[in-house]
RNA sequence: GUGGAUAUAGCUCAGUUGGCAGAGCGCGAGGUUGUGGUCCUCGAUGUCGCGGGUUCGAGUCCCGUUAUCCACCCCA
Protein backbone atom coordinates (compact mmCIF):
# COMPACT_ATOMS: atom_id res chain seq x y z
CA UNK A 1 0.00 0.00 0.00
CA UNK A 2 2.56 2.65 0.84
CA UNK A 3 5.07 1.94 -1.91
CA UNK A 4 1.92 1.69 -4.40
CA UNK A 5 2.36 4.41 -7.18
CA UNK A 6 -0.59 7.01 -7.69
CA UNK A 7 -1.28 8.76 -10.60
CA UNK A 8 0.15 11.87 -11.16
CA UNK A 9 -1.43 15.19 -9.44
CA UNK A 10 -4.18 15.95 -11.32
CA UNK A 11 -4.94 13.19 -13.50
CA UNK A 12 -7.96 10.69 -13.20
CA UNK A 13 -8.23 6.59 -13.36
CA UNK A 14 -11.22 5.34 -15.13
CA UNK A 15 -12.80 2.56 -13.79
CA UNK A 16 -15.53 0.71 -15.82
CA UNK A 17 -18.43 2.64 -14.48
CA UNK A 18 -16.41 6.56 -15.18
CA UNK A 19 -15.61 5.04 -18.34
CA UNK A 20 -19.32 4.70 -19.12
CA UNK A 21 -19.68 8.20 -18.03
CA UNK A 22 -17.05 9.60 -19.90
CA UNK A 23 -18.31 7.14 -23.21
CA UNK A 24 -21.89 8.65 -22.39
CA UNK A 25 -20.76 12.17 -22.89
CA UNK A 26 -18.27 11.28 -25.74
CA UNK A 27 -21.17 9.62 -27.58
CA UNK A 28 -23.53 12.22 -26.93
CA UNK A 29 -20.64 14.99 -28.06
CA UNK A 30 -20.11 13.54 -31.48
CA UNK A 31 -23.66 12.12 -32.49
CA UNK A 32 -25.02 16.30 -32.15
CA UNK A 33 -21.53 17.19 -33.86
CA UNK A 34 -22.68 14.81 -36.65
CA UNK A 35 -26.33 15.46 -36.61
CA UNK A 36 -25.11 19.11 -37.36
CA UNK A 37 -22.92 18.28 -40.72
CA UNK A 38 -19.96 18.54 -38.51
CA UNK A 39 -16.88 16.06 -38.85
CA UNK A 40 -14.71 14.49 -36.76
CA UNK A 41 -10.52 15.24 -36.59
CA UNK A 42 -7.83 14.86 -34.45
CA UNK A 43 -3.84 15.45 -34.45
CA UNK A 44 -1.11 14.70 -32.04
CA UNK A 45 -1.41 15.06 -28.04
CA UNK A 46 1.98 17.13 -28.25
CA UNK A 47 2.74 20.41 -30.72
CA UNK A 48 5.44 22.49 -30.92
CA UNK A 49 6.13 24.74 -28.14
CA UNK A 50 5.99 27.99 -29.78
CA UNK A 51 2.35 27.24 -31.69
CA UNK A 52 1.48 28.40 -28.18
CA UNK A 53 3.65 31.02 -27.36
CA UNK A 54 2.74 32.81 -30.76
CA UNK A 55 -0.96 33.31 -29.95
CA UNK A 56 -2.34 31.87 -27.01
CA UNK A 57 -1.36 33.98 -24.15
CA UNK A 58 0.43 34.08 -20.89
CA UNK A 59 -1.66 31.95 -19.39
CA UNK A 60 -2.18 29.46 -21.12
CA UNK A 61 1.86 29.22 -21.67
CA UNK A 62 2.19 29.43 -17.86
CA UNK A 63 0.03 26.28 -17.68
CA UNK A 64 1.87 24.51 -20.38
CA UNK A 65 3.43 21.06 -19.49
CA UNK A 66 6.33 21.51 -22.14
CA UNK A 67 9.75 18.99 -22.41
CA UNK A 68 12.15 18.79 -24.74
CA UNK A 69 13.25 15.91 -26.96
CA UNK A 70 16.82 14.38 -27.98
CA UNK A 71 16.94 16.22 -31.18
CA UNK A 72 16.57 19.66 -28.50
CA UNK A 73 13.25 20.58 -29.99
CA UNK A 74 10.79 22.33 -27.54
CA UNK A 75 7.50 20.46 -27.29
CA UNK A 76 4.26 21.26 -25.15
CA UNK A 77 1.38 18.72 -24.42
CA UNK A 78 -1.09 20.28 -25.98
CA UNK A 79 -3.90 22.70 -23.61
CA UNK A 80 -6.51 23.01 -26.32
CA UNK A 81 -7.19 22.27 -29.71
CA UNK A 82 -7.11 25.57 -31.49
CA UNK A 83 -3.81 26.05 -32.50
CA UNK A 84 -3.54 22.56 -33.64
CA UNK A 85 -7.06 22.99 -35.79
CA UNK A 86 -5.49 26.23 -37.28
CA UNK A 87 -1.90 24.64 -37.76
CA UNK A 88 -3.92 22.13 -40.00
CA UNK A 89 -5.77 24.02 -41.78
CA UNK A 90 -3.13 26.55 -42.45
CA UNK A 91 -1.38 23.86 -43.78
CA UNK A 92 -4.17 21.51 -45.58
CA UNK A 93 -6.73 24.24 -45.77
CA UNK A 94 -6.67 25.67 -49.29
CA UNK A 95 -7.49 22.37 -50.54
CA UNK A 96 -10.26 21.78 -48.81
CA UNK A 97 -13.82 22.50 -49.57
CA UNK A 98 -15.51 25.44 -47.78
CA UNK A 99 -16.90 26.00 -45.11
CA UNK A 100 -14.87 23.52 -43.31
CA UNK A 101 -17.26 22.37 -40.22
CA UNK A 102 -15.11 20.19 -37.71
CA UNK A 103 -15.30 18.32 -34.53
CA UNK A 104 -12.79 16.68 -32.38
CA UNK A 105 -12.84 15.13 -28.63
CA UNK A 106 -8.75 15.84 -27.42
CA UNK A 107 -7.27 14.86 -24.55
CA UNK A 108 -5.80 18.20 -23.42
CA UNK A 109 -3.06 18.97 -19.86
CA UNK A 110 -2.75 22.44 -18.27
CA UNK A 111 -0.21 22.23 -15.23
CA UNK A 112 -2.24 24.42 -13.01
CA UNK A 113 -3.50 23.60 -9.71
CA UNK A 114 -6.21 20.98 -9.52
CA UNK A 115 -9.57 22.34 -7.82
CA UNK A 116 -13.20 21.28 -8.68
CA UNK A 117 -13.91 21.22 -11.96
CA UNK A 118 -10.33 21.87 -13.33
CA UNK A 119 -8.09 19.21 -13.56
CA UNK A 120 -4.16 18.90 -14.85
CA UNK A 121 -5.95 16.13 -18.06
CA UNK A 122 -8.95 16.64 -19.06
CA UNK A 123 -11.53 16.06 -22.94
CA UNK A 124 -12.41 18.89 -24.37
CA UNK A 125 -14.92 19.29 -26.93
CA UNK A 126 -14.14 21.57 -30.04
CA UNK A 127 -16.37 22.11 -32.77
CA UNK A 128 -15.16 25.07 -35.31
CA UNK A 129 -16.81 26.57 -38.23
CA UNK A 130 -13.98 27.53 -40.84
CA UNK A 131 -14.09 30.03 -43.86
CA UNK A 132 -17.51 31.62 -43.05
CA UNK A 133 -17.13 35.18 -42.07
CA UNK A 134 -21.23 36.20 -41.31
CA UNK A 135 -22.58 35.44 -38.67
CA UNK A 136 -24.52 32.10 -39.76
CA UNK A 137 -21.28 30.54 -38.33
CA UNK A 138 -21.37 32.07 -35.29
CA UNK A 139 -24.87 31.25 -34.71
CA UNK A 140 -24.10 27.98 -35.38
CA UNK A 141 -21.93 26.93 -32.97
CA UNK A 142 -23.59 28.60 -30.66
CA UNK A 143 -26.97 26.17 -31.69
CA UNK A 144 -24.78 22.97 -31.57
CA UNK A 145 -23.25 23.84 -28.18
CA UNK A 146 -27.26 24.48 -26.85
CA UNK A 147 -28.54 21.31 -28.52
CA UNK A 148 -26.00 19.21 -27.01
CA UNK A 149 -27.08 20.97 -23.34
CA UNK A 150 -30.85 19.96 -24.34
CA UNK A 151 -29.34 16.89 -25.60
CA UNK A 152 -28.52 15.94 -21.98
CA UNK A 153 -31.62 17.11 -20.53
CA UNK A 154 -30.15 20.55 -19.54
CA UNK A 155 -32.98 23.32 -20.06
CA UNK A 156 -32.66 27.03 -20.17
CA UNK A 157 -32.73 27.85 -16.23
CA UNK A 158 -29.59 25.54 -15.92
CA UNK A 159 -27.31 27.40 -17.93
CA UNK A 160 -26.81 30.95 -19.35
CA UNK A 161 -24.69 32.36 -22.58
CA UNK A 162 -22.51 35.36 -21.96
CA UNK A 163 -21.63 36.91 -24.85
CA UNK A 164 -19.75 40.54 -25.69
CA UNK A 165 -17.80 41.45 -29.12
CA UNK A 166 -14.09 43.05 -28.43
CA UNK A 167 -13.73 45.20 -31.60
CA UNK A 168 -17.40 46.46 -30.72
CA UNK A 169 -16.73 46.99 -27.36
CA UNK A 170 -13.77 48.86 -27.47
CA UNK A 171 -15.67 51.60 -30.04
CA UNK A 172 -18.17 51.80 -27.39
CA UNK A 173 -15.25 52.25 -24.36
CA UNK A 174 -13.14 54.94 -26.71
CA UNK A 175 -16.98 56.53 -27.84
CA UNK A 176 -17.52 56.59 -23.75
CA UNK A 177 -14.26 58.00 -23.28
CA UNK A 178 -11.73 55.67 -22.34
CA UNK A 179 -8.60 56.39 -23.47
CA UNK A 180 -7.49 54.13 -26.09
CA UNK A 181 -4.12 53.28 -24.74
CA UNK A 182 -5.80 52.77 -21.60
CA UNK A 183 -7.91 49.77 -23.76
CA UNK A 184 -5.90 46.94 -22.53
CA UNK A 185 -6.24 48.25 -18.71
CA UNK A 186 -9.53 48.63 -19.50
CA UNK A 187 -10.69 45.23 -20.54
CA UNK A 188 -8.18 43.45 -17.91
CA UNK A 189 -10.10 45.18 -15.76
CA UNK A 190 -13.89 44.71 -16.85
CA UNK A 191 -12.95 40.78 -16.57
CA UNK A 192 -12.75 41.34 -13.01
CA UNK A 193 -14.44 44.66 -11.72
CA UNK A 194 -17.59 42.73 -10.80
CA UNK A 195 -16.46 39.80 -8.74
CA UNK A 196 -14.67 42.89 -6.18
CA UNK A 197 -16.21 44.40 -3.50
CA UNK A 198 -16.15 48.82 -4.04
CA UNK A 199 -13.17 48.98 -1.80
CA UNK A 200 -10.92 46.36 -3.91
CA UNK A 201 -12.65 48.59 -6.93
CA UNK A 202 -11.27 51.29 -6.29
CA UNK A 203 -7.79 50.02 -5.00
CA UNK A 204 -7.70 48.42 -8.98
CA UNK A 205 -8.87 51.80 -10.66
CA UNK A 206 -6.34 53.80 -9.34
CA UNK A 207 -3.30 51.01 -9.41
CA UNK A 208 -4.19 50.80 -13.03
CA UNK A 209 -3.73 54.51 -13.49
CA UNK A 210 -7.00 55.66 -14.29
CA UNK A 211 -8.45 59.04 -14.75
CA UNK A 212 -11.23 60.04 -12.61
CA UNK A 213 -13.96 60.17 -15.39
CA UNK A 214 -12.66 56.77 -16.58
CA UNK A 215 -13.26 55.57 -13.01
CA UNK A 216 -16.41 56.41 -12.49
CA UNK A 217 -17.88 55.26 -15.82
CA UNK A 218 -15.43 51.84 -14.93
CA UNK A 219 -17.62 51.59 -11.96
CA UNK A 220 -20.78 52.02 -13.76
CA UNK A 221 -20.11 48.91 -15.33
CA UNK A 222 -19.27 46.71 -13.01
CA UNK A 223 -22.49 47.44 -11.17
CA UNK A 224 -24.03 47.05 -14.27
CA UNK A 225 -23.04 43.58 -16.13
CA UNK A 226 -24.96 41.23 -18.06
CA UNK A 227 -26.98 44.06 -19.78
CA UNK A 228 -30.35 42.45 -21.47
CA UNK A 229 -31.31 43.80 -25.02
CA UNK A 230 -33.86 46.44 -25.15
CA UNK A 231 -34.28 47.23 -20.88
CA UNK A 232 -32.97 51.31 -20.15
CA UNK A 233 -30.62 51.31 -17.99
CA UNK A 234 -27.95 53.59 -16.42
CA UNK A 235 -25.29 52.56 -19.33
CA UNK A 236 -27.91 53.91 -22.04
CA UNK A 237 -28.15 57.67 -20.23
CA UNK A 238 -24.22 57.64 -20.90
CA UNK A 239 -24.44 57.88 -24.39
CA UNK A 240 -24.35 60.91 -24.63
CA UNK A 241 -22.39 61.49 -28.19
CA UNK A 242 -23.80 60.13 -31.32
CA UNK A 243 -20.76 57.74 -31.80
CA UNK A 244 -21.49 56.12 -28.33
CA UNK A 245 -25.08 55.87 -29.40
CA UNK A 246 -24.02 53.92 -32.49
CA UNK A 247 -21.26 51.81 -31.32
CA UNK A 248 -24.51 50.79 -28.47
CA UNK A 249 -27.06 50.37 -31.05
CA UNK A 250 -24.40 48.20 -32.98
CA UNK A 251 -23.81 46.06 -29.87
CA UNK A 252 -27.41 45.70 -30.13
CA UNK A 253 -28.34 44.61 -33.16
CA UNK A 254 -25.54 42.15 -32.86
CA UNK A 255 -27.60 40.75 -29.97
CA UNK A 256 -30.46 40.31 -32.30
CA UNK A 257 -29.01 38.87 -35.03
CA UNK A 258 -26.65 36.27 -32.65
CA UNK A 259 -29.46 35.07 -30.22
CA UNK A 260 -31.05 31.55 -31.56
CA UNK A 261 -34.26 31.72 -30.61
CA UNK A 262 -34.47 28.86 -28.66
CA UNK A 263 -32.14 30.58 -26.27
CA UNK A 264 -33.70 34.25 -26.18
CA UNK A 265 -34.22 34.11 -22.23
CA UNK A 266 -30.76 33.12 -21.49
CA UNK A 267 -28.74 34.78 -24.06
CA UNK A 268 -26.43 38.18 -22.91
CA UNK A 269 -24.71 40.46 -23.83
CA UNK A 270 -22.04 40.79 -20.99
CA UNK A 271 -19.79 43.66 -20.67
CA UNK A 272 -17.16 42.17 -18.68
CA UNK A 273 -16.24 38.94 -20.59
CA UNK A 274 -13.36 39.04 -22.46
CA UNK A 275 -11.56 35.70 -22.16
CA UNK A 276 -7.89 35.47 -21.81
CA UNK A 277 -7.11 33.63 -25.03
CA UNK A 278 -5.13 36.03 -26.74
CA UNK A 279 -6.25 34.92 -30.40
CA UNK A 280 -9.93 36.13 -30.56
CA UNK A 281 -10.79 38.69 -32.98
CA UNK A 282 -14.12 39.43 -32.32
CA UNK A 283 -17.09 37.55 -30.80
CA UNK A 284 -16.66 35.71 -27.44
CA UNK A 285 -19.08 33.82 -25.74
CA UNK A 286 -18.90 31.91 -22.83
CA UNK A 287 -21.60 29.33 -21.38
CA UNK A 288 -22.06 29.15 -17.49
CA UNK A 289 -24.12 27.50 -14.85
CA UNK A 290 -27.32 29.71 -14.46
CA UNK A 291 -27.03 28.91 -10.17
CA UNK A 292 -23.44 30.44 -10.43
CA UNK A 293 -22.04 27.70 -9.03
CA UNK A 294 -19.60 26.06 -11.23
CA UNK A 295 -16.79 26.81 -13.37
CA UNK A 296 -17.34 27.71 -17.24
CA UNK A 297 -18.94 25.06 -19.02
CA UNK A 298 -17.98 26.20 -22.59
CA UNK A 299 -16.37 29.30 -24.28
CA UNK A 300 -14.99 30.01 -27.67
CA UNK A 301 -15.68 32.69 -30.07
CA UNK A 302 -14.52 34.45 -33.54
CA UNK A 303 -10.13 33.80 -34.21
CA UNK A 304 -10.29 35.47 -37.81
CA UNK A 305 -6.27 35.60 -37.58
CA UNK A 306 -4.92 32.70 -36.67
CA UNK A 307 -4.60 30.73 -39.61
CA UNK A 308 -2.62 33.43 -41.35
CA UNK A 309 -0.61 33.92 -38.19
CA UNK A 310 0.30 29.93 -38.76
CA UNK A 311 1.11 30.68 -42.62
CA UNK A 312 -1.80 30.02 -44.02
CA UNK A 313 -4.61 31.92 -46.71
CA UNK A 314 -6.66 34.42 -44.40
CA UNK A 315 -9.40 32.62 -42.83
CA UNK A 316 -12.30 33.11 -40.66
CA UNK A 317 -12.86 30.86 -37.89
CA UNK A 318 -15.16 30.94 -35.32
CA UNK A 319 -15.49 28.00 -32.54
CA UNK A 320 -16.29 26.81 -28.97
CA UNK A 321 -14.83 24.14 -26.30
CA UNK A 322 -16.25 22.35 -23.77
CA UNK A 323 -14.46 19.95 -20.88
CA UNK A 324 -16.09 16.85 -19.56
CA UNK A 325 -14.94 17.69 -16.17
CA UNK A 326 -17.70 21.13 -15.16
CA UNK A 327 -20.26 18.69 -17.38
CA UNK A 328 -19.72 15.98 -15.77
CA UNK A 329 -20.12 18.00 -12.37
CA UNK A 330 -22.71 20.06 -13.43
CA UNK A 331 -24.94 16.78 -14.22
CA UNK A 332 -24.57 14.77 -11.76
CA UNK A 333 -25.77 17.81 -9.35
CA UNK A 334 -28.98 18.25 -11.32
CA UNK A 335 -29.15 14.49 -11.45
CA UNK A 336 -29.27 13.56 -15.29
CA UNK A 337 -26.38 10.55 -15.53
CA UNK A 338 -28.81 7.93 -16.38
CA UNK A 339 -28.15 4.68 -14.47
CA UNK A 340 -26.46 1.25 -15.19
CA UNK A 341 -24.86 3.59 -18.07
CA UNK A 342 -23.18 0.48 -20.49
CA UNK A 343 -25.55 -2.02 -19.63
CA UNK A 344 -25.21 -5.76 -19.28
CA UNK A 345 -25.25 -8.64 -21.79
CA UNK A 346 -27.74 -9.96 -23.87
CA UNK A 347 -27.79 -13.34 -22.85
CA UNK A 348 -26.48 -14.65 -19.36
CA UNK A 349 -25.77 -18.14 -20.12
CA UNK A 350 -26.29 -20.66 -17.02
CA UNK A 351 -25.11 -23.91 -17.24
CA UNK A 352 -26.42 -26.62 -13.83
CA UNK A 353 -25.40 -29.16 -16.21
CA UNK A 354 -22.31 -31.88 -16.12
CA UNK A 355 -20.53 -30.95 -19.25
CA UNK A 356 -19.09 -27.77 -18.92
CA UNK A 357 -18.22 -27.25 -22.44
CA UNK A 358 -21.45 -26.57 -23.11
CA UNK A 359 -21.30 -22.74 -22.25
CA UNK A 360 -18.64 -22.24 -24.33
CA UNK A 361 -20.32 -23.91 -27.15
CA UNK A 362 -23.12 -21.31 -26.99
CA UNK A 363 -21.50 -18.64 -26.14
CA UNK A 364 -19.36 -18.49 -29.34
CA UNK A 365 -22.34 -19.65 -31.20
CA UNK A 366 -24.12 -16.20 -30.35
CA UNK A 367 -20.72 -14.24 -29.92
CA UNK A 368 -20.60 -15.03 -33.81
CA UNK A 369 -21.32 -11.94 -35.92
CA UNK A 370 -21.75 -12.78 -40.28
CA UNK A 371 -19.89 -10.37 -42.06
CA UNK A 372 -21.38 -9.91 -46.55
CA UNK A 373 -18.20 -9.23 -48.62
CA UNK A 374 -20.44 -8.01 -51.12
CA UNK A 375 -21.36 -5.39 -49.02
CA UNK A 376 -18.19 -5.01 -46.78
CA UNK A 377 -20.66 -5.22 -44.39
CA UNK A 378 -21.44 -7.03 -41.06
CA UNK A 379 -25.33 -8.19 -41.54
CA UNK A 380 -26.11 -9.67 -38.41
CA UNK A 381 -24.23 -8.78 -34.90
CA UNK A 382 -22.92 -10.88 -32.46
CA UNK A 383 -24.60 -10.70 -29.16
CA UNK A 384 -23.24 -10.18 -25.75
CA UNK A 385 -22.73 -12.82 -24.13
CA UNK A 386 -21.79 -13.45 -20.21
CA UNK A 387 -21.49 -16.79 -17.86
CA UNK A 388 -20.39 -17.36 -14.56
CA UNK A 389 -16.85 -18.45 -14.31
CA UNK A 390 -17.55 -19.98 -10.69
CA UNK A 391 -17.82 -23.92 -10.18
CA UNK A 392 -21.30 -23.93 -8.60
CA UNK A 393 -24.11 -25.55 -10.59
CA UNK A 394 -26.90 -24.07 -8.03
CA UNK A 395 -29.39 -22.43 -10.50
CA UNK A 396 -30.42 -19.17 -7.94
CA UNK A 397 -26.73 -18.40 -7.49
CA UNK A 398 -26.00 -18.22 -11.23
CA UNK A 399 -29.06 -16.43 -11.98
CA UNK A 400 -28.42 -13.69 -9.03
CA UNK A 401 -25.13 -13.12 -10.96
CA UNK A 402 -26.96 -12.76 -14.35
CA UNK A 403 -28.87 -10.23 -12.79
CA UNK A 404 -26.39 -8.59 -11.29
CA UNK A 405 -24.37 -7.92 -14.43
CA UNK A 406 -27.63 -6.61 -15.74
CA UNK A 407 -28.30 -9.71 -18.36
CA UNK A 408 -31.79 -9.33 -20.31
CA UNK A 409 -32.19 -12.82 -20.77
CA UNK A 410 -30.44 -16.22 -18.91
CA UNK A 411 -30.28 -19.16 -21.33
CA UNK A 412 -30.45 -22.02 -18.68
CA UNK A 413 -28.75 -25.50 -19.85
CA UNK A 414 -29.41 -27.70 -17.18
CA UNK A 415 -29.83 -31.98 -17.54
CA UNK A 416 -33.53 -32.91 -17.13
CA UNK A 417 -33.95 -29.74 -19.98
CA UNK A 418 -31.28 -30.84 -22.06
CA UNK A 419 -32.49 -35.08 -21.79
CA UNK A 420 -35.50 -33.66 -23.50
CA UNK A 421 -33.76 -31.31 -26.31
CA UNK A 422 -35.00 -27.92 -24.91
CA UNK A 423 -33.29 -24.92 -23.24
CA UNK A 424 -34.62 -22.74 -20.83
CA UNK A 425 -35.30 -18.88 -21.57
CA UNK A 426 -35.60 -16.28 -18.87
CA UNK A 427 -36.77 -13.08 -19.42
CA UNK A 428 -34.46 -11.54 -16.13
CA UNK A 429 -36.85 -8.21 -16.54
CA UNK A 430 -40.37 -10.02 -16.92
CA UNK A 431 -39.54 -13.18 -14.50
CA UNK A 432 -40.99 -15.19 -16.98
CA UNK A 433 -39.78 -18.33 -18.44
CA UNK A 434 -39.92 -20.63 -21.62
CA UNK A 435 -39.14 -23.52 -23.31
CA UNK A 436 -36.84 -23.76 -26.61
CA UNK A 437 -36.09 -26.40 -28.67
CA UNK A 438 -32.73 -26.87 -29.02
CA UNK A 439 -32.86 -26.79 -32.98
CA UNK A 440 -34.31 -23.75 -33.24
CA UNK A 441 -32.78 -22.01 -30.51
CA UNK A 442 -30.21 -19.98 -31.83
CA UNK A 443 -32.77 -18.29 -34.15
CA UNK A 444 -35.41 -17.81 -31.47
CA UNK A 445 -32.28 -16.04 -29.46
CA UNK A 446 -31.13 -13.73 -31.97
CA UNK A 447 -34.93 -12.54 -32.43
CA UNK A 448 -35.51 -12.00 -29.26
CA UNK A 449 -32.31 -9.65 -28.51
CA UNK A 450 -33.14 -7.93 -31.38
CA UNK A 451 -36.49 -7.38 -30.48
CA UNK A 452 -35.54 -6.11 -27.03
CA UNK A 453 -34.22 -2.87 -28.45
CA UNK A 454 -31.12 -4.31 -29.73
C1' G B 1 2.95 29.27 -7.20
C1' U B 2 -0.08 31.06 -2.10
C1' G B 3 -3.68 29.86 1.89
C1' G B 4 -7.20 26.42 4.62
C1' A B 5 -9.01 21.41 5.61
C1' U B 6 -8.18 16.25 5.25
C1' A B 7 -5.29 11.37 5.06
C1' U B 8 -7.46 4.48 9.27
C1' A B 9 -9.60 -2.31 4.94
C1' G B 10 -11.22 -2.18 -2.23
C1' C B 11 -15.24 2.04 -0.94
C1' U B 12 -17.73 5.29 2.99
C1' C B 13 -16.21 6.20 7.64
C1' A B 14 -15.99 5.35 13.53
C1' G B 15 -12.01 5.05 16.93
C1' U B 16 -13.39 8.49 24.04
C1' U B 17 -8.26 11.51 28.90
C1' G B 18 -2.34 8.19 24.69
C1' G B 19 -3.42 1.47 26.61
C1' C B 20 -5.24 -5.53 22.12
C1' A B 21 -7.28 -2.27 14.83
C1' G B 22 -13.28 -1.50 14.22
C1' A B 23 -18.35 -1.08 11.56
C1' G B 24 -21.31 -0.85 7.16
C1' C B 25 -21.02 -1.72 2.05
C1' G B 26 -18.31 -4.44 -1.44
C1' C B 27 -15.37 -8.97 -2.45
C1' G B 28 -14.69 -14.62 -1.77
C1' A B 29 -16.62 -19.55 0.02
C1' G B 30 -20.80 -21.97 1.68
C1' G B 31 -26.15 -22.79 3.66
C1' U B 32 -31.80 -25.54 -0.05
C1' U B 33 -29.47 -31.92 -5.47
C1' G B 34 -33.23 -26.58 -10.06
C1' U B 35 -34.99 -20.24 -10.24
C1' G B 36 -33.21 -13.52 -8.72
C1' G B 37 -30.78 -7.85 -6.15
C1' U B 38 -33.51 -10.68 0.29
C1' C B 39 -31.78 -13.85 4.48
C1' C B 40 -28.07 -16.83 7.49
C1' U B 41 -22.92 -18.73 8.45
C1' C B 42 -17.83 -18.43 7.59
C1' G B 43 -13.52 -15.92 5.34
C1' A B 44 -9.62 -12.53 3.29
C1' U B 45 -7.65 -7.77 3.01
C1' G B 46 -4.29 -2.65 7.33
C1' U B 47 3.62 -1.10 8.58
C1' C B 48 -3.48 3.71 10.58
C1' G B 49 -0.25 8.35 3.63
C1' C B 50 5.29 8.64 4.32
C1' G B 51 9.64 10.18 7.55
C1' G B 52 11.24 11.78 12.19
C1' G B 53 10.32 13.29 17.46
C1' U B 54 7.94 13.05 22.65
C1' U B 55 6.49 8.67 25.73
C1' C B 56 7.01 2.59 29.42
C1' G B 57 3.47 2.78 25.34
C1' A B 58 1.31 6.89 19.51
C1' G B 59 -4.13 5.80 14.81
C1' U B 60 -4.45 9.55 18.90
C1' C B 61 0.42 14.64 20.87
C1' C B 62 4.62 17.61 18.09
C1' C B 63 7.68 18.69 13.53
C1' G B 64 8.56 17.76 8.47
C1' U B 65 6.98 15.71 3.83
C1' U B 66 3.71 13.88 -0.06
C1' A B 67 -1.08 13.44 -1.94
C1' U B 68 -6.25 14.75 -2.08
C1' C B 69 -10.24 18.30 -1.54
C1' C B 70 -11.57 23.51 -1.21
C1' A B 71 -10.26 28.62 -2.21
C1' C B 72 -7.08 32.59 -4.75
C1' C B 73 -5.18 33.58 -10.07
C1' C B 74 -7.41 32.13 -14.60
C1' C B 75 -10.21 29.22 -17.43
C1' A B 76 -12.63 23.77 -20.58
Amino acid sequence: MTDLFQGPKGTRDFLPPAMAVRRYIEDAWRRVSIRFGFQEVDGPTFEPLDLYKVKSGDEIVSQLFSFTDRGGRDLALRPEFTPTLARIVAQFGAGLPKPIKWFAIPRCYRAEQPQKGRLREFIQWNVDFIGEETLTADKECLSVCAAFLFEMGLTTADFVIAWNHRDLMAELLVALGIRPEKLNDTFYVLDRLQKLNPVERQKLLQARDFSVSEQELLELFAVETAVPAGGRTALQDRLQTPTARTAYEKMMQLHDQLVPPELADNFRWDVGLVRGLAYYTGFVFEVADARGENRAIAGGGRYDKLIELFGGKPTPAVGFGMGDVVLEILLRERGLLPEHLGGGPDVFIVNASDDADLTAQWASRLRRSTFDPTVRKITQGGLRVQHSYRATKNIGKLLQEAASAQARFALILAPDELSRSVVKWRDLHARSETELPIAQAETLIRSACLEKGG
